[in-house]
DNA sequence: GCATACGGAGTACCA
DNA sequence: ACTGGTACTCCGTATGCG
């Protein structure tokens, strides 16, 4: 019979005899089923000696580790391009691929194995064609569903499946969860403290909570969640931190009862694999935490940041911070709000996941990463399984990956730009310009001529500057994949077009073509990471070379117009706007350069300091555009960060200086009268290694060693929030976690002096106002404002 | 002994 | 745990001056 299924999950299952393939599913009615193959092989290559002997090389390999091998075959591959001849080797054991590729290697004629470094599930994948996240068919028998797997239906196929056209997606269940823990010391450890409260929220808006009771014994609490979860029986379950704090803790906890978190759907617990991510069998664990690098803008990293600036929640309306968890419980007055809080949180959790679950799932069918691996994965690693795929068609072998020096090349172009105010100014931006100038180049390393190597007879491209060279034809395995991604994208637009915006088709073409988007972007960086499999520096150098030639040309032809040229920054330009001229010279850029040219912004007003990569322009629709300055930062206090801005809007909407610096006044007064909200205070740093590993001594890092003296965990990647207290000596001595502070003790100066001031200082300057006068009110205006404040 | 200068560490942004 | 280019604060020491 035919079982068509959608693609959940799979894992490899481990026999002494041999490793099954357990794919995971749901089928179109609804059942959630499990396909088993038990035909995997798994192998690697090994890469012949130019020269060797490839018979004689597969007779000592037979002869010498016949026993774990199933068979040797003589297959044409490629390496870089270059056409290389190598010996696929089926193992009987798929864990021992590793050790056996060791051993090969001493073999005479052996160059080297590769491959024996991917891992099962991936192979089967790539090899297959598969996609998770996807609609497939396979021809299958059906078998009795074990006591301890929890599906409707068994399935095993004697072939893998194959991929169907249909990018619908099955209704999922889902469940957001979030978890409340006590401790008086610091960070909660599964040892000590106790779990107080576990909240779900589930598809169908069921919310349950599991309270711990007086006792604080919480082993019926987690006993319960593990019931409910396999009552209800979730495709995906998610929750903020899962996989650092939510399930080691939960696993902890369990382990402390003696009690198996067994609640997936094959009788086995939570475990950590590959990127430090926990995968539950037969299902999707989402972190919603993995998704903060595609949100940059939010700069604190919180699950109630996140969901708010995706518009699920109303500010931090009812946030707790999690030092004050016990204090809360602790008080009977207080522990309905903390029921609330936890409650809150795993709405928030299952909101924000519902929000981007359509990504990722994009994103997972795009790359072939298993939906629970995808968002946990670097980008490094998103591009390089998306090329991984693509190289299997052309017969490229996957190279190892290995440790490589790093050294630093030549980037983008940026322009000086002319400081003050300009009126009327559109912004050029070449439509992708570097994976465009990879096409176009034919840049890939595939195509890379090294200096010492003849030049093809259909001729090469040379970089400017760098002289670099590659083939013309033909096309190398990048430029395959990034015209497949450009092309793919553009479909997609266009199927998008047709449709109304709150469709269900819409809303995943959407997420599909920004999936899309973020791998064609990421591709050039991707050429110049040392961790590449694929890493040939020349072919990030290159990029960067012809993007500088580019951008150079266009501001040429742009002066030659006549047209003038305020700021440019690697793949923009900043013209003064008239639209016939723009419009020609994008069309010179399109004839000349053959890249395309789109106009982006067009600003009524732009205000540029002397410094590059920080403005603010007015749009014609009247909003602001914040660049690079304080006001985006996320390492100054609030109150600065709200002056810059107001002061920013004064001066490009209104023009008048004046007018911004009474503003200033204003704020600098309110300060010393300490009406400023507190968190407006808070200053946020990012720890980029634990806080004992400074040499020297910073004030986010005394605030972290106080924070970590009360016993709570921070290491790498944490932000410290804390404020600047009144007091005598470094910066560094008076400073506080903003949880332990005092509203009363914040240095109202400092906060004057050196974040208000200078903010305010960086716009004001450019009009003749001086630090002084923004700091003294004279004349009228300080009488008036003094009666005012009197009266 | 103090104020100032300046390089380096550290962080965060833009493309 | 994708790249380089850039600005900026603060630390911590060197330097200059009296």
């Amino acid at each position: 019979m035919k079982v068509v299924f959608w693609l959940l999950d799979l894992n490899p299952k481990i026999e002494p005899d041999r490793t099954e393939l357990w794919l995971w599913g749901i089928d179109s009615v609804g059942n959630r089923l499990l396909v088993i193959d038990r035909n995997f092989t798994a192998y690697f290559y090994a890469v012949l000696q130019q020269g060797a002997d490839a018979s004689k090389v597969v007779e000592s390999i037979i002869s010498k580790y016949g026993c774990s091998i199933v068979k040797a075959d003589v297959v044409p591959r490629r390496f870089f391009g270059k056409p290389v001849t190598a010996i696929k080797v089926y193992c009987r054991d798929s864990t021992q691929t590793g050790k056996i590729a060791k051993q090969l290697r001493s073999i005479e004629g052996v160059q080297d194995c590769l491959e024996d470094d991917i891992r099962v599930v991936m192979r089967y994948l790539i090899d297959n064609n598969l996609s998770p996240c996807s609609w497939m068919e396979a021809q299958v028998t059906e078998e009795e569903v074990p006591k301890w797997v929890r599906v409707t239906h068994v399935y095993a196929v004697s072939e893998p499946p194959k991929m169907l056209d249909d990018v619908s997606v099955p209704a999922l269940r889902t469940l957001g969860f979030s978890l409340i823990c006590y401790s008086r010391e610091g960070s909660p450890k599964p040892d000590r403290n106790p779990i107080l409260i576990i909240s779900t929220v589930s598809s169908g808006g069921k919310e349950k909570q599991f309270i711990v009771d007086e006792a604080k014994n919480d082993e019926p609490v987690i006993e319960k969640f593990i019931r409910y979860i396999r009552d209800f029986d979730p495709d995906v379950i998610t929750s903020y931190g899962a996989n650092m704090v939510n399930w080691p803790y939960l696993r902890g906890r369990a382990a402390k009862f003696g009690m198996a978190l067994d609640l997936d759907r094959a009788h086995t617990e939570p475990h950590t694999s590959v990127y430090g991510h926990v995968s539950i069998t037969g299902l999707v664990n989402l972190d919603l935490m993995d998704f903060m690098d595609v949100f940059p803008e939010v700069k604190v990293q919180t699950l109630w940041n996140l969901a708010s600036y995706l518009g699920t929640a109303d500010k931090n309306k009812g946030f707790i911070d999690d030092v004050l968890f016990a204090d809360y419980w602790d008080d009977p007055q207080k522990r309905g709000e903390l029921k609330r809080f936890g409650l809150e949180s795993a709405r928030k959790a299952h909101e924000t996941a519902s929000l981007l679950l359509d990504f990722a799932m994009q994103l997972s069918s795009l790359v072939s990463l298993p939906l629970d691996h995808v968002m946990t994965a670097a980008t490094g690693f998103r591009v390089e399984w998306f090329l991984i795929k693509r190289t299997q068609e052309i017969g490229e072998l996957i190279p190892k990956r290995l440790e490589q020096p790093y050294i630093p090349y030549a980037g983008g172009l940026v322009l000086s730009p002319k400081p003050g105010l300009h009126e009327n100014i559109a912004v050029l931006d070449f439509k992708s310009m570097y994976p465009s100038i990879m096409i176009a180049y034919n840049l890939s390393p595939d195509t890379y001529i090294a200096p010492d190597e003849p030049e093809p007879t259909s001729g090469v491209y040379e970089a400017p500057e760098v002289h670099h060279k590659f083939r013309k034809e033909p096309p190398g395995f990048y430029t395959e994949a990034l015209t497949y991604l450009i092309n793919v994208r553009n479909s997609i637009r266009k199927r998008m077009n047709s449709l109304n915006h709150k469709t269900i088709d819409y809303r995943v073409l959407d997420a599909r073509q920004k999936a899309v988007k973020i791998i064609t972007n990421a591709t050039y960086g991707y050429a110049g990471w040392t961790g590449a499999r694929w890493y040939i520096k020349p072919v990030a150098e290159a990029a960067s070379a012809w993007g500088r030639l580019t951008i150079q040309t266009a501001m040429q032809m742009a002066h030659d117009m006549e047209i003038g040229v305020v700021y440019g920054d690697t793949d923009s330009l900043f013209i003064n706007y008239d639209q016939r001229k723009a419009q020609q010279l994008q069309d010179n850029i399109r004839l000349k350069l053959k890249l395309e040219v789109e106009l982006g912004d067009v600003y009524q007003r732009i205000f540029f300091t002397e410094a590059k990569k920080r403005y603010a322009g007015l749009r014609q629709d009247g909003s602001l555009d914040i660049v690079g300055l304080e006001v985006i930062r996320g390492d100054w206090a609030e109150v600065a960060k709200k002056v810059q801005e107001q002061v920013l809007e004064i001066v490009l909407k209104e023009q008048s200086p004046k007018k911004a610096v009474d503003y200033v006044h204003t704020i600098i007064r309110e300060l010393r009268k300490r009406k400023i909200p507190f968190t407006d205070f808070i200053i946020w740093k990012t720890l980029t290694k634990p806080p004992e590993d400074y040499a020297i001594k910073a004030p986010h890092v005394e605030a972290a060693k106080m924070l970590k003296e009360k016993g709570w965990r921070l290491t790498g990647g944490d932000k410290v929030g804390y404020v600047v207290l009144a007091g005598k000596g470094r910066l560094y001595n008076r400073v506080k976690p903003y949880v332990f502070a005092n509203p009363n003790e914040v240095d109202v100066d400092y906060y004057v002096t050196n974040q208000v001031l200078p903010a305010a200082a960086r716009i004001l300057i450019f009009f003749d106002v001086t630090e002084a006068e923004l700091l003294e009110e004279t004349g009228e205006t300080q009488e008036i404002r003094s009666l005012m404040d009197y009266l």
